[in-house]
DNA sequence: TTGTAAGCGTTATCAG
DNA sequence: CTGATAACGCTTACAA
């Protein structure tokens, strides 16, 4: 209206036609003569018709719109998902909506119910830091509405899950820096509360146990932010003592790992002569920073992609939620570079 | 209804009332008993009543959903104004609906395409690099859409830019180097058709003739693409007559200036010592890099907040869409870190 | 204080 | 081959 959007009705008062005949001529509907048709969509045309989705989604009860909701845009392997999921839901004719929580609780809380009441037709999920209490997607798993989480997921019942093999990632960086002689590996470690942390944390664990290396208690040290200024302070406090020293990191992503070496850079220690340093992740920058950092791989445009596709299956009950419980797990990929390769 | 949602008629029934009167208790309209008000909404509590976002948008002819348009997610400028832009939609009750060009024409009229169907109420736009027709745009003006431009803008008339001030920071910049004592400054540049591109050049030119300085025409390098990978080839290729070799790059974002400071290093130049380098954007690695890489500083967030603000405004007819032609200009902010001090 | 009915744009059903 | 009508969920004159 506003924008002179001509609707149906225009099209058929123009025509002296009904509406379901316009309707009915713009989708080729058989039982329509070819004289109608033709003059339907060139009318059409020329009024810049476009159907008007909201309608739609009121007479179908679908939207063709799927939501995601994650912490935070701006970091690289949400960014990367995002690409992934918004992929898969464009060459599906699916609209994304965007809501990241910012790690808040309540604002993911608000975000569920904004999904809903918009109809969307699902939802792909990745929980914030300081969720702890999952009734708001139990509600909606209650209802058989199509969720799926990704990277982060909850302790619940019959959910569908797609994630990377922390465990294994994990393990692969730790056995790599063992293999390249480090022996006092000390592990920066995620919040304590997520899943992922959880398992990089037993890879890491697993991967010493498997060596024969005994862990010491403070070798590892919880790194709950993330951000590169914590684990600066975090790393200098673990070097601070001479005797002893840890010869290598592990950290849970690789702005903490970035930290880490910068922390190391000041106190002197050579990377990876004195000390080794593997990340997780695989950021942007990794590659580019000296030196460049060894790094276990997500590949978050497939997570994106895979979770969206079994996304779209649910809301085309190609899948059924309570039928199939699945859990996706994407393999990591470690990359080897200088940071934890001793010469 | 899959959902098992209740719907205002729902209530209604049980309540033994009419739509209209449950409709206007659930929002506290004067001229509804106490009595009844209470009833209903006990009724919609208990029922998880939910209004309806879909029917409201085709009663009202207003979703309260805005299209983003952006090149692509994981470029860390574009998911910083994301990340802005959902902050002041999110505080309006406004719902983001993101479409990523990837870089692609096509893409990009056919999201203009979905999100006029979709009944959003308006829409930002940082267009792709392949832009160069702006009649979906136009059209969209013509129409009296509500529609923002962001860092990249159209040369069109009456539009609503919201940029930063490329042609500042970039003089800034170089000017900077020029202080150091840098005097053969080389500018790796952007896609030339893209307005931050031009201006980026101008403020580049400027600065050198300011001081007297003659550029030298080989001086500017195209790096439309804007890959480290470009970049290293590049700068590799700048470096190879080891005659008259360039002091210092001027790179027209900071992946570009840490590929050129990769390539440097690959030929044993060093970082500021025998080249100085400055970036554009202030990505997130920018400071973490070996050295430290000094760049002009974007405020994506604040862009997304103010372009996300007026178009609020727009959309509210709190501002006029032809009546001011608007141009908001931001400032940048020159970081100095060490990869342009000389010591 | 409450109910009736029309309408937002579209399509499915039934009837001609 | 085409038309009338109802319905999706909600709001809002207008009536009572």
């Amino acid at each position: 209206m506003k924008l002179g959007q001509a609707t149906i009705k225009d099209i058929a008062k123009e025509l002296n036609v009904s509406t379901s005949t316009v309707s009915r001529a713009l989708k080729d509907y058989p039982g329509i003569s070819d004289e109608t048709k033709r003059k339907v969509k060139e009318l059409a045309d020329k009024l810049n018709y476009r159907p008007n989705a909201v309608a739609l989604s009121l007479r179908k009860s679908k939207s063709f719109t799927i939501g995601v909701i994650i912490p935070e845009v701006v970091h690289f392997f949400f960014s990367t998902v995002i690409s992934g999921v918004e992929e898969v839901a464009f060459a599906n004719g699916y609209n994304v909506i965007l809501c990241q929580t910012n790690e808040k609780f309540n604002r993911e809380k608000s975000s569920v119910e904004t999904m809903l009441s918009n109809q969307i037709d699902g939802v792909l999920v990745s929980f914030s830091r300081e969720t702890t209490n999952f009734d708001h997607f139990k509600k909606m798993i209650e209802l058989e509405f199509p969720i799926v989480f990704f990277d982060r997921i909850p302790d619940l019942e019959n959910t569908i899950n797609v994630t990377v093999n922390d465990y294994q990632g994990a393990y692969k960086a730790v056995k790599h820096l063992i293999d390249q002689g480090f022996k006092r590996i000390v592990h920066l470690s995620g919040p304590d509360n997520l899943t992922i942390s959880k398992q990089r944390k037993e890879g890491y664990l697993d991967a010493l146990k498997d060596s024969g290396i005994k862990v010491k208690p403070e070798w590892i040290v919880e790194c709950p932010y993330g951000t590169e200024k914590e684990s600066i302070l975090i790393t200098i406090e673990l070097f601070k003592n001479k005797e002893n020293r840890p010869d290598a990191i592990f950290a849970h992503h690789d702005i903490v790992a970035a930290g880490a070496m910068m922390a190391l850079k000041a106190l002197n220690l050579r990377i990876p002569e004195d000390v080794g340093v593997v990340g997780f992740s695989n950021w942007q920058f990794s590659s580019m920073i000296d030196p460049p950092l060894s790094t276990v791989a997500q590949p978050g445009f497939q997570i994106g992609e895979t979770a969206t596709k079994i996304l779209l299956d649910l809301i085309n009950k190609k899948t059924n939620m309570d039928s199939s419980p699945l859990n996706i797990v994407l393999d990591t990929e470690l990359l080897i570079r200088k940071s934890s390769v001793k010469v």
